[in-house]
DNA sequence: GTAACACATCGAAACATTTGAATATATAAA
DNA sequence: TTTATATATTCAAATGTTTCGATGTGTTAC
């Protein structure tokens, strides 16, 4: 599908890959997605066990996550919790493999 | 591979991950690399063709293109070629698919 | 209600990236 | 060997990102 409408990967598919691509480009973030791999879902708090930043910084990093549709932020009463949007990562590894024509 | 050591895949991988990320974390060089999905090879030179940007912008984000191991530089004489480098590539795309456990 | 907890937002400092003008280097042509 | 061309490097300005303290918002517990 892409072969076929190179102008339109070349518009719509560029801008997901660099905003997914920055949201992969920090090593707290992949920590993130890392612990995600063995779990199916992640808890807002225990992201401060594995990660040594304050409370802002590691919300701003799951905002991130988040925005770039990375993660599906799950609310439970005043939690929060996270799961790994499958679908957007294989999008991102699809559109990968499209760079090599 | 990775699920039996995951100690070494939050390491050596998360590294080759960020940094591969960064380097697709920018429009210029999607726009570089994409232009590659059609042509085998793609000269220096041709690049001032499609980027809007002077030479010496074009040179860094070719060296952070390189750097990442995305490209491959090939010399003739006083021009320079770039080659996708598919191994690299493809190893990215292995990592990312990693991170689904 | 009010106190405690979980998370978000704001503002500012530190740091990194992008960009281009100027200049350097390396190769080829004359 | 001088001159032109292709690319790299340096430096500085502009911009973007990361981080944290302080504070705000929403939710549960008492």
């Amino acid at each position: 599908m892409f072969r076929y409408f190179p102008y339109l990967c070349g518009v719509k598919s560029d801008v997901q890959i660099e905003k997914i691509s920055k949201a992969l480009s920090d090593a707290s973030r992949i920590a993130i997605l890392q612990q995600l791999r063995t779990r199916d879902c992640l808890y807002c708090q225990e992201v401060y066990d594995f990660l040594d930043l304050t409370q802002p910084s590691i919300s701003h990093h799951l905002k991130l996550l988040v925005d770039a549709g990375l993660l599906i932020p799950i609310k439970e009463g005043r939690n929060l919790k996270y799961k790994l949007n499958e679908p957007v990562l294989n999008d991102y590894i699809a559109s990968l493999n499209g760079l090599k024509g």
